[in-house]
DNA sequence: CCGGAGTCTGTGATTTCCCTGAGAAACTCA
DNA sequence: TGAGTTTCTCAGGGAAATCACAGACTCCGG
């Protein structure tokens, strides 16, 4: 089930209505604090452990919908805890926080059974959303909630990754993607630079505040170019998208 | 839940219909006061702190729906005070205070969890809106009350910053706009150039007071243009807003 | 009807914010 | 490895917003 809550945001909901759990896995507390955050916003009830043996504890009354786990714990090697989550939990989805230079070829062993997986570090935007398509996938949530964000005749597939505009095919590189998918998801709502700096871009981003104005040029250029335009500056407070027949 | 007091302002209640709480944490005496009395003013309640573990403490009997914190404080670290913070409230938004020039080095994941930031020097008029924003987007207040603000054929939306009188839409600059959801958010109110300066500019402002008059006079031709009337002046006392059919 | 206090608004200087081109660095994929 | 793509920095240009100043206007009491 998906319902709509008072800023306009669609949310997951377990069938009985009640809200989404998600168990978060990692020995940082900054990521874990991190990612509780981001994924309370969501509307979802989250619990978090710090290492594999507090993570099965936690599973077996939490009963999650989804867990977030990290693949370098102190006590347990991540798969050790993968194999004792699903003796409690057969079918619960998991997504995997591994570094970057991890071996690949073992984690793609391990997502054929539908699980998911992002490297350190992640954009918030990028975990939420492939937390929602494995709870999706999962049938733990509605299934009738699709993966399509429409924004006048602008669309966002977030299964495929395709875009258009008027049914015109748009091509967009993986930072313009999340961008827009981030306005798309918050559609006639004013987003700061520096939100949308915190939720589209790595957490560890040292960088100039300015990648944003470049890749909003981007987009624009790209979903705007000789057309009513839907992507607005409100200058000293931010940028949002709506519908072109104002 | 929202409700309408004896002066005409409709202010943010909890569901039982107690008045909201707001810990304010700064060093500096003058900020808080300042504080204290602003939201005071709003029908909140609220308590102070001057350090991190103070902060703490209240914050355990205190149980406030929001906190305001500034970010440098003399015993702990903005975020180590955030992270205990949670331990206790995991769900209560903050609103973080910080210098202009801390924006650059990083902030970042602060707005991620729906928190938010302003930077000093502030402008009561914005610390205010944006504490109504996160406690109403955080469920502590009553669901229904949503971001419009409605005098007569005019309305203003907190969230798309979008006004527009009869239908038609009107653009605002940024200080246009926190003028005007000002005079809206009291009606029928006369409001005097020194508590409109001292709501809707920032606190060290220096310059001449005739700034107000310049704005209202900016006001005026966006929003009155050609109609009735919305804005008056009080000679010798103010300004007020109401609605045009007198 | 006059004068002064209070208010309004045109002009333009200054500042702030935003946009975008150019190119370096990093990454991808054959 | 090397070509193409993507990400990001830097810096200049330009537009918009803010504000000071000053003269015009209005209201009101004498």
């Amino acid at each position: 089930m998906t319902t709509t809550s008072p800023q306009g945001r669609t949310e997951l909901l377990r069938p009985d209505g009640s809200p989404v759990r998600v168990l978060v896995v990692d020995d940082e507390l900054s990521i874990t604090e991190l990612l509780s955050m981001a994924l309370r916003y969501e509307g979802w009830q989250i619990r978090s452990a710090g290492d594999g043996t507090g993570a099965i504890q936690t599973a077996r009354d939490f009963r999650p919908d989804a867990v977030v786990l990290d693949m370098m714990l102190p006590d347990m090697d991540g798969l050790a805890v993968l194999g004792r989550l699903r003796r409690d939990l057969p079918d619960v989805p998991v997504l995997f926080l591994t570094a970057k230079d991890a071996v690949e070829d073992r984690i793609a062993g391990l997502t054929a059974g539908g699980d998911d997986y992002v490297t350190k570090p992640f954009s918030l935007e990028e975990v939420v959303a492939r937390l929602r398509g494995l709870i999706r996938r999962s049938g733990a949530a509605d299934r009738r909630s699709d993966s399509m964000l429409v924004v006048g005749d602008l669309t966002l597939d977030e299964d495929s990754h395709e875009v258009s505009r008027s049914g015109q095919n748009i091509h967009l590189t993986a930072t313009e993607f999340e961008l827009l998918r981030f306005l798309m998801r918050n559609p006639r709502r004013v987003l700061s630079k520096a939100q949308i700096l915190d939720r589209v871009w790595s957490y560890d981003f040292g960088g100039q505040a300015n990648v944003v104005e470049l890749y909003i040029s981007y987009l624009r250029r790209k979903i705007d170019a000789g057309r009513e335009p839907m992507i607005h500056t409100r200058r000293g407070a931010g940028y949002l998208i709506k519908p072109a027949v104002s």
